[in-house]
DNA sequence: CTGTTAGCGCTTTCAT
DNA sequence: ATGAAAGCGCTAACAG
């Protein structure tokens, strides 16, 4: 019904440029287009469909309306709906970069909690090398292409101070510049976790492997090390470097050629495991009997390395869907400050653990 | 400027529902505040910022109107525009699962030319155990949430035939149902460098074990594998099992049950072949001395396990660059077909391929 | 109970 | 070279 015409084929110098052709029209039909099949009005047709409580509506045409509706397979324009109501429904995440595993547990939780609660989630990786300063992806809000931010890409570094002012937002995972909308987990209780265990099998000198200082759930570990082993007497190694492969491989090098060897070493990421392996491996060192080893990053694969890895499970998918809800809380104006999501964490034990070595200075 | 005041605090029964406030009024400006601040038209306002090539503007407001704007940090509301061009300058990509690092990969690539194309990309995963036929996320599009979809989730089974008529979508690293909307590797080329590469050392009894028949990626390398085995005149055995450690180790064992045993194999995941070596070592069997593996995920833990792993690297990123390519063709309704991604793609040699061990029928 | 009216912020003919 | 006016599809305050 209605045919198309062009008002005038290929007229005129630099006529039809592609760039803002309209799409397709949707199949499904638009509110005034029940309106016109039921015979009411579309105000009437957006209160039905919308379960305003407000009032009654004449059982009849409540039927016909919601029978037509679903006939024609209506489906309310997004767009317009958020052009009225000053909300898009969508929540912008940014992350660092994806390779980590732990980003996607993150953001399987953060995707599945978002959709329950009827929004969904854009997701922008960090581009390049360079972390952008938080305040740099407001224009996501500013746009209304996002209700709000989900930013794990803040570092400790001056550059990233100033927040994201007046645009909802949490840190998820970091400590962000500006205090209040943090999300994160019980850091200091996943290294306790790791040495209580230790020091319970009897090691006095721990080594901690983890990621650049600059990222606060790095320094946020650290800190808590370095805390406890003070309180227990305890010594303790830390030592930064990538989070990558051949990061974890140079900083076992490192530690191994300033000596004395720690007894037991946590590794913060994954991907730094498989280089601290490596590198104990090249050095003639065997896991668990020179060196126990925890994984601070639990993986499906550690039970089937060739020395299967102990590690210590974080709550990841429900700090997304955590994060998820602090921030929703944050766009709806309801009071909110910070979170910090404790439950579940557990030391997975494995094979990569056990007692120092016997040594000289042993009965 | 404008005191807010409430119409009427708390009166009537439900009043303020919480569900529908509107957000903060972005603080950036609209278009009309700078019409009225420069002393011009919205219209004109919107063909300067525009770059609107229809006219030209005396120069003299040009330069106040670009001033105005960037001076009151001006943003326009992608939605308003979205409304009158009936497009979003969003994709939706849906994923099945994030487990997969070859999913991290792909959607790098298809977050960084999404970005570069001016759109932003929503990524859904695909919810549950149970796969959605690809007509399921069609609303998405119907709703103006997004132009077009990206599926890397149709799989092989009579559920998800059909297809997704009348919206703008491509399938990723899969077939889909209905035909020219395919992005897909050259899975025959993958399996042909392993193949060409065992044949070489002397292989002639080769195994791929590989994730669930119904997923296509898993169906295409297979048949492309028993099409060059039969030509070579190598046997082939074929295991499929779920795409995890689990999965690897399952088929694994059921291989050396089986026999006569192979002398190499590829995997099909990353997952899986945490499960394969695991299992090899726990038989007693050497890698690569009574066994060659190769891995057809490339992935930068590979030259740090026990055996560093030879793999076959897919152009991941490119294929989720050129799915994103192709489905912006579509969504502006430009002639496009299937796509094949072949580059880069090489065999990474490392330690876990060798020639076949030396038995009985050797002289 | 339901229709009228007035926009949300922007683009886009069509007139000047 | 610029302004006027219409309208994208929907919601919501106000009348009847």
């Amino acid at each position: 019904m209605g045919q198309e015409k062009n008002p005038a084929p290929e007229s005129g110098p630099a006529a039809a440029g592609a760039r803002g052709r309209p799409l397709a029209r949707p199949r499904g039909s638009r509110l005034v287009d029940i309106a016109e099949e039921v015979g009411v009005h579309v105000s009437t047709v957006s209160r039905v469909l919308n379960g305003d409580p407000a009032q009654s509506i004449r059982p009849e045409i409540y039927e016909r309306i919601l029978n037509t509706a679903r006939e024609r397979g209506y489906r309310p324009n997004a767009l317009a709906r958020a052009l009225k109501q000053r909300r898009t429904g969508a929540l912008a995440f940014v992350i660092p970069l994806l390779r980590n595993p732990i980003w996607v547990r993150l953001q399987r939780g953060a995707l599945q909690r978002a959709s329950e609660r009827g929004y969904v989630v854009m997701v922008m990786e960090e581009p390049g090398d360079q972390p952008q300063p938080p305040g740099s992806y407001r224009y996501l809000v500013e746009e209304s292409r996002a209700d709000g931010l989900l930013l794990a890409t803040s570092l400790r570094i001056p550059a990233h101070a100033g927040g994201v002012p007046e645009v909802p937002h949490v840190y998820v995972n970091r400590r962000g510049p500006d205090r209040g909308n943090d999300v994160v987990m019980d850091e200091p209780a996943a290294i306790r976790l790791f040495l209580d265990h230790a020091a319970r099998l009897g090691h006095r000198s721990v080594a901690l492997i983890d990621g650049p200082r600059a990222v606060d759930t790095v320094h946020r570990r650290q800190s808590a090390a370095r805390r406890i082993c003070t309180q227990r007497g305890m010594r303790l190694t830390v030592l930064h470097a990538e989070a990558t492969e051949e990061g974890g491989w140079e900083a076992t090098a490192r530690m191994l050629r300033r000596g004395p060897v720690p007894t037991a070493c946590a590794v913060g990421s994954l991907n730094q495991l498989f280089g601290v392996m490596a590198a104990l491996r090249a050095s003639g060192l065997s896991v668990p009997g020179d060196m126990s080893v925890v994984s601070m990053d639990e993986d499906e694969c550690l039970p089937f390395l060739d020395v299967p890895v102990s590690s210590v499970t974080m709550p990841l998918a429900e700090l997304g869907r955590a994060a998820v809800d602090a921030l929703i809380a944050r766009i709806e104006r309801k009071p909110a400050g910070d979170v910090m999501v404790r439950e579940p964490m557990s030391l997975i034990i494995r094979q990569s653990v056990s007692g120092p070595p016997q040594r000289a200075e042993s009965p």
